[in-house]
DNA sequence: GTCTTATCTTGTCACTGACAAGATGCCACG
DNA sequence: CGTGGCATCTTGTCAGTGACAAGATAAGAC
């Protein structure tokens, strides 16, 4: 960040820069209302200066898909191996990094055969299967559990993201969605 | 381009010509690729036609998305009042009307408090109610059932849309999600 | 001290969304 | 008839965009 009174032609940190930018553009107003023009002009550089970084927009999408599973997996990492948690963790993820879960799940903004990517998408996808493991199948394949389980989570929080669920339930997605999750639990039953 | 045969001055039906275009190319390669110009060489209109009819680009999505919500009404009103027929046919309607639905769920791309969008999506949610209170609510809340119901159908329509669901679940997307609504439905200890 | 390489700038092109102004044809009403 | 109103569509234009090419600048390797 050298930067502020003498511009130097070097950013020193473009990169990071641009995709910080474009994290938040995103988490604003979504994937298209922003142009990498836009956010060279907020990083103070040049109109072609991120593309030496990222090639194309679909670059810079992709880099913040890889990122945004990274972020994923550790976060569902941290929050242990009960289902309850993990699914919770889910959710609070979408909500707390909007701009990362939109690109993340939406593949054909990037390039979703990019290396990076593809590791740390797999990375997050055995810890969701490891919690889904400590449901209660009932008999049921535990393949369909676990279905099950990601679906619902999954819903839940795009659902919340798009404004589609109804304002009682308050401004706490994590607490709204845990007595959801609980029906997977034996919420049926008990609590 | 007036061109092959004697084509008029006026279009006849562009309105729906550029609706149809806009939905093929939606369903194609999402909701970014195209241009309002490009749907007009389709149509074989000038590039400035379709504004006469929608406005603008937001004004062409909104009206997809009230399409979309009446499409979704009477599928889903079609699916009878079970459960468990209209978690299917909510999944169903997601792949078959994918461009649809795509933009139903992403209203910052158009105008959600536009009055028609708002009636549809407000008898589509009527009936997702009616077919959640089919579902045993073992002790909580049925608002609770209800969310839970609605995520799961949600999220695996998303999820398969996305192509992040396992290529083992086959072609078929209302077979694959069937017995994962099950679940909810006492699958976890019958069936 | 020169060479190499990564980083950034300048310049350009076809394309886009939006708007303004004008052309065309349909239809109601005389 | 015919004429005026109106919806429909065209033409022209503007700033902004993504992508590319070529050149300028810094920072480090040798």
């Amino acid at each position: 960040m050298r930067t502020i009174s003498t511009r130097s032609y070097h950013h020193g940190n473009l990169r990071r820069a641009i995709l910080e930018a474009a994290v938040e553009a995103i988490g604003e107003s979504g994937t298209a209302t922003w142009s990498l023009r836009e956010l060279a002009r907020r990083a103070g550089v040049s109109h072609a200066a991120p593309a030496h970084h990222f090639g194309d927009k679909a670059g810079l999408l992709t880099a913040i898909a890889a990122e945004g599973f990274e972020l994923f997996a550790d976060t569902l990492a941290e929050a242990g191996a009960d289902f309850l948690d993990v699914g919770v963790a889910y959710v609070r993820f979408a909500v707390a990094h909007r701009a990362h879960f939109e690109v993340m799940f939406r593949p054909e903004l990037y390039d979703r055969a990019a290396p990076e990517v593809a590791a740390a998408r797999d990375r997050a996808g055995q810890i969701l299967a490891r919690g889904a493991r400590t449901l209660p199948t009932g008999g049921v394949q535990g393949r369909t559990t676990s279905l099950a389980a990601w679906s619902m989570a999954h819903g839940f929080a795009e659902l919340w993201l798009s404004g589609a669920l109804p304002a009682e339930l308050g401004d706490d997605p994590a607490a709204a969605v845990r007595p959801v999750l609980q029906v997977l639990t034996g919420g049926l039953h008990d609590k």
